[in-house]
DNA sequence: TAGATTGTTAATCGATTAACAATC
DNA sequence: TAGATTGTTAATCGATTAACAATC
């Protein structure tokens, strides 16, 4: 088994992706470790043993193939292998990140989406329809989703994941307002907009006493 | 001035800050550095190096007060400031942004809603009717907000942000899948949602790797 | 006072950066 | 071959944890 990789790490995995996208699809076809660097304002060090956590994929004196790393990027990720997903949640945020986060072009596959209020089954979003929560439970079981994207009450937040569990899902995307907590061969990954909102106040805060220190001694 | 508070001590910060308000609501008084260790599964040492790059919050022998913590949490974040927010772009995240973070509850005021689609003018989001976009430098020169949720493209992104750096805002939320790269005195959180769920895929193939070790060898 | 728990200093651990030999 | 740039080891830096004297 692989050495673990630190969370770090894994953090500047999707940055490191991002970028070589871009570089990719502008028909860059290679790049050091060095030019990187200078354009992702990071050391050219940190690159290298970022990468070499999952091997070598540069070539002394070249540098790295931008197509070849964005791929091995890609698997390393787990892009590559058609993850199912289902979005628990029709509401405003649920709907949004249907529509908004291109699945497909990551490799994600959604293929359905639930919800407990009657008057939203049957409603589109995007080209799914929505089926009612009730159904979950034979929807899992015939489709064998993999993740399950939960935007829904915090009330009702661990409950649903329970349920999901027991029914095979094995990662959890989380929008509510609280730590979704699992056992450990569960993935979770939790979005808090509210804390994203508060970092940013105390940026500002922080800027603002630098402009002017004695205002709030 | 007060002397640099690490990145990683700001990243935890609203981590507390939501605790501290659930205990609050709880009506729990007073908490030890241990017991808060307990629920967040952090070290104590963690969390009391941590809230010394403020100042000493507890007392020795009893802890800390919980109201009191929290509430000079709120003034390190700055929510007490009542900081004004106008949102660019009323697309299905502005809307669900506007909507679901409840920014009132942690002392941000939402104060306008912009768009450049003529059809969406005058629209309403929660309370707030939208407002043409070529309206937002009086709008701005008038209201004064501090901060900008961008929900726009990412090719006006640094165009936009531009222009209401040179109306006078300070700070900007941006979701667009490209990070905003500004002038050192601009407070900038960039949210992505596609860098998360990467994320969330690297976490569940390590795990599926763990269960399965031979399978992508 | 005795017990509890902080604030803070010191020790450890891990992550980042620098340096360079290997090699394309 | 000479130049470039990786992969990797060693050095540095910073963050986390442990320990404990101060003190409520």
């Amino acid at each position: 088994m692989r050495k673990k990789v630190s969370e770090s790490v894994i953090n500047r995995l999707p940055r490191y992706y991002r970028y070589l996208t871009e570089l990719d699809s502008g028909k860059v076809e290679r790049i050091s470790s060095r030019e990187l660097s200078r354009r992702m304002h990071v050391t050219a060090s940190q690159i290298r043993q970022d990468l070499n956590c999952f091997g070598g994929f540069g070539q002394q004196g070249y540098g790295y193939n931008v197509r070849f790393l964005k791929e091995s990027i890609e698997k390393i990720l787990g892009l590559d292998r058609g993850y199912r997903a289902i979005l628990v949640g029709a509401g405003n945020m649920g709907k949004t990140f249907a529509i908004n986060t291109k699945f497909e072009s990551r490799g994600f596959k959604l293929i359905g989406i639930f919800d407990s209020d009657p008057k939203k089954f049957g409603t589109m979003i995007g080209t799914h329809k929505v089926l009612p929560y009730s159904r979950i439970r034979e929807f899992i079981t015939e489709h064998k989703p993999q993740m399950a994207i939960l935007a829904i009450p915090k009330t009702v937040m661990h409950e649903v994941a329970n349920q999901l569990i027991s029914y095979g899902i094995r990662a959890f995307m989380n929008f509510s307002y609280t730590e979704l907590s699992t056992p450990d061969n569960i993935a979770v990954e939790n979005v808090h907009l509210g804390d994203s909102l508060m970092r940013l106040s105390y940026k500002l805060t922080e800027k603002q006493n630098n402009e002017n220190p004695h205002k709030n001694d």
